[in-house]
DNA sequence: GCGTGACTTTGATCAGGATCAAACCGGGTA
DNA sequence: TACCCGGTTTGATCCTGATCAAAGTCACGC
């Protein structure tokens, strides 16, 4: 039961149909994919830029096509926390309301397919299996949101550090098409300073126990920015979650 | 911005049609009601007593009646952390999946309505609007969710216990149905260790700040399980948010 | 009345992270 | 080359909230 997170970063899909990892898949009826491509368009954004700001009006509903996004919440004296990572084919906005709730921030070069939103809420409600899948979404978003309440509220800052490097390993093995396996490396997408918004840490204890996991052999560097994992059991134990979060897929 | 949270707890509204404060309101149309007749059946449960544990095959659907309901989830060595409260009229379970992802547990003495999860998802077919309203209100969960993880991961022990006392306060308000006001009188509806879950702090930490709180005049204790709020401007000042999360209905 | 048990409060001490501060690293550029 | 700048590491110290421990309160049943 644990580890969920990482099994809804896993399965993400195209929001008009079940396959994975697309924003908007070819498998899409015709019919419905050309009244998609009627209303669509593209935005590009340069890491560190804005899309949108709380309370903004939302003229449209979009879905990551590619980059990250981070999607956070900032009081008045400064603290900030992110409270969701959107990677490709996840959706941003909501249809049914028209101004935003957090502060959306590209981490990275980011491009999103935009759908103006009144024909968008048309074709939900004469297309009835979208709204379905935006369901099955939220949903899962649902659960990924309390799952990393636990990790906020209960885990020390080690056992957060293992967590998203967890997240971040299943992830980006889900993304090359290939089962995360000991010895696996990857990219790092975000400073120090995100992860420590994203775990509500400080980024001196951020990179505190980044490096005390490095000597404790946990994970290995290259760089600041590369990560290796040695023994994915190990990083595993070190997350405080049991090991029983379905297989390693 | 800010407090949405109470928002959204203010706003809980039957599932399946706009009225306020039922888990199945009059107004349904007939026949939709009569299918739901059909299927649904009622539970009560005692303070305390589980209703679903994590990991339980799911053979319904339900809604809460009345009482007090909390979603939560526990780690191998006894640390729990609490995801969410189920109050009236809220939806417990997913169409779509028969494994709880939270262990499910009355607070308080609980009534929910269940529907056999078959009848239910093949209603949601037919029936569009049920679809669409559960999707509407899944959103504001998710909202609520994303609140929740600012409180937990950058408030302090005194804001985390004020805004639990905010949220509480407006929603015992709008069950009543009239506003929030200085001076109003709320039932406390769980125990130190439950708030503590909640706010992921220990029970010692969450009576310090409420004693702290009574010190400072911010609030008012009538026995142990009974609160009066002198000023709401008072107790909002020490929750960190700014006022500006809408009028307090 | 008395005891019992669940819940709560309060006290003393400890420790995990925050804070403040300085140095380091790597890449870009003048 | 030297410089700068954003991001990062590391060190010293502080403080909030955790932990350990004891006593208080209240409702209940005998």
């Amino acid at each position: 039961m644990k580890l969920k997170m990482e099994m809804a970063l896993d399965t993400k899909e195209c929001w008009n149909c079940p396959i994975k990892h697309q924003a908007v898949c070819a498998r899409c009826e015709p019919d419905e994919l050309a009244r998609l491509e009627d209303i669509k368009y593209y935005r590009n954004y340069e890491a560190g830029q804005p899309v949108i700001w709380s309370g903004d009006h939302m003229e449209f509903v979009a879905s990551v096509v590619t980059g990250i996004a981070s999607l956070s919440q900032t009081m008045e004296d400064g603290r900030t926390q992110m409270v969701g990572l959107l990677l490709p084919s996840d959706f941003i906005g909501r249809p049914g309301r028209d101004s935003a709730p957090f502060d959306v921030v590209a981490v990275s070069d980011l491009t999103i397919c935009c759908f103006r939103k009144k024909p968008f809420e048309e074709l939900m409600t004469t297309t009835p299996h979208i709204g379905a899948r935006l369901l099955e979404m939220t949903l899962d978003e649902l659960d990924s949101a309390r799952e990393w309440m636990l990790v906020l509220g209960r885990k020390t800052a080690r056992e957060k550090i293992a967590s998203l490097l967890a997240i971040i390993a299943r992830r980006d093995a889900a993304l090359k098409k290939h089962a995360p396996k000991d010895g696996m490396y990857f990219d790092l997408p975000l400073t120090r300073e995100a992860m420590a918004d994203y775990l509500g840490l400080t980024l001196e204890t951020v990179s505190r126990q980044i490096s005390a996991l490095k000597k404790a052999g946990i994970i290995e560097l290259d760089g600041k920015r590369k990560v290796v994992i040695p023994s994915l059991e190990l990083l595993i134990n070190e997350t405080g979650d049991d090991m029983d979060g379905g297989p390693i897929v």
